[in-house]
DNA sequence: GATGAATGAGCATTCATTCAT
DNA sequence: GATGAATGAATGCTCATTCAT
């Protein structure tokens, strides 16, 4: 379990920043979590904001990685689409203890560092992406029906994320919630096809 | 538009606490927006905690409220959903100030007051209600097709919680995202009906 | 001894300003000699900066009147010159405790506050000229031997910085070292007149 | 332009020891400014304040080998005198970049290192008696009127720290400043005689 | 009701220094 | 000689809260 210095305070700093959001995560805590003392925070991050920038930005991309990766097994538009929503809502239940650190990160997130940064939306862009692409191409090849891409995407994004804030947190989501959503998705996306 | 010194001040803790969040809305804060001092904060609300409950508390019934009126004019259970998406969509438009202190409440958001209360849940499980009966509703009366009724209010509420986030906060939505989401749910809920 | 807690922080400021410089006075040590809290300090004041600076700018206001008045007993140029440095010599021996203060202003000091302010330079300015009308009083009323006004202004105020420092700090200065600095710029702006 | 590390640090340390004074100029700043790591500074030097020490008193050697020299190519008291005036002077303008941290020693300054170290008062006084000898011949050749000269050394010296920290720093001193101290003290010195 | 002085714990960050490599 | 990770104390400052007026 123990890597790095640097690496402990990365991953404690990743599941604190989770669980208690940027504001109520300190150095303090991440040293604790990490067992290392205070100061070698800011000697290998230099600043609680960079910190989880940097975590973030790692999150997110690790995550359009493997979307990515998904992506590369479909066959067709709505294949990709399908295995798009799928690879998303796994995630969130296989990295549980920093899933909830990506639903902050803006613009996933209403509050998240003080200041909004470029390298993070870049990230959220380079993801919604690659869905509006799969939905593109699902359009083209004809196993979508027609639709405006732009806005079944941002359709498709709000429910997931509403999705996993739902079942990440706090409330008691039904059984069978996450396949449940897969086969919503497949049928509105077809119906009347 | 000056009311009482504790009408300022409650007021100030609303639209500061969804601009800001918990963590990030100071008392001095409040009290420079309000145009009070201090002091008079605990004094009227005893604590930050106590004052973000109220803030929270009080927007939940009134957009409670606001949802139930709306439902009075429905005549069918499709009626009713379609009601309540438009009714839950427009107020976070009339009220963008506040709105976003509603989308930080626990359980529709991952952090709020650091402990949860017992008090917001009850509300926002209240507001759940009144979805998940018109989809009863719907069903029953045939307005719907058959489906679980749980399971479809819970997808309802994430779009419409992720549509309302990213209106609110930081993406440029796309024109006519929110009556596209009317649509898009009536679609849904009726076809190969 | 014991004023409000706003001026025992002044005044407790003031000495360790002068005793132990910007730099290592720090709020620990303020609120120790003061005998209040470090978190006051920052209610009154607002912050180090902010405390410091208006500790010079008082003492140099409080020097600047005391010379003035010094003027309104003198009859002529040469008479205005010498009570202008007697009061500003006598000033240092008198307030011993904060005149080292007064020392570390900017422009009098190399290093004071992390800024320079215009504050600090309009007040220094204010006492330069004081002396300079002296000075350029005397040369009028024939007093004074001709000479550049500026440049002996500038020299007479090199040798008593230069003098109320070594007195001040560390140097054992010989007896009637400032009485004789008095008849030595006494000897020199008259001498061949 | 690139010496030993050793001696890199030692550049880079007098030249912020000047612009920064003591408590500012940390490792890093001088790490960074001679272009080696942070550790290497304590490895070299042993810690801060050696450092520093070091810096000053070869400074303060450097000063007072130049200004023996300059006494060599006096023929009589006053001109000695001169001499060293005009060598102190001069040598603040040539070297600019690390006169500062000259006139920060302890006992030319309020403040240095932490604590005063006999180190540096021994090379001051070296410097001063430099002085005081020149004028004590000059008594004695009958090349100065007759004076204490314990006490016009003091004052001599009191207006070339005084003229030279207003000529480095911050003020906008007079064209032709340091020449006409010169002659200044060469009036005075003589006049009357 | 209202003020603002006062508190004490906590915060992010800096710093000189040590030490294993 | 040289590196840079690691430490722990200290710094300026903020904050929610209390309380006398």
């Amino acid at each position: 379990m123990k890597g790095t210095a640097k690496d402990n305070i990365f991953a404690a700093a990743a599941k604190l920043l989770g669980q208690l959001g940027y504001a109520e995560t300190t150095y303090k805590k991440v040293a604790r979590e990490a067992g290392v003392t205070e100061g070698l925070i800011a000697h290998h991050f230099g600043s609680k904001e960079k910190l989880f920038l940097k975590v973030e930005q790692t999150i997110l991309r690790d995550l359009h990685d493997k979307l990515e990766e998904s992506l590369f097994y479909s066959s067709d538009g709505m294949g990709a689409v399908t295995n798009f929503i799928k690879c998303f809502l796994r995630y969130s239940v296989d990295n549980k203890e920093w899933f909830t650190t990506l639903l902050r990160c803006s613009p996933f997130i209403l509050e998240s560092s003080p200041k909004d940064h470029k390298v993070i939306s870049v990230e959220c862009e380079k993801i919604f992406r690659l869905l509006k692409n799969s939905v593109t191409q699902g359009i083209e090849d004809h196993t979508l029906k027609d639709c405006d891409p732009h806005m079944i995407t941002y359709i498709i994004f709000s429910t997931m994320i509403g999705a996993t804030r739902a079942n990440n947190i706090r409330l008691k989501t039904p059984a069978n919630f996450y396949p449940e959503i897969v086969s919503f998705f497949q049928n509105m996306l077809t119906s009347g096809h």
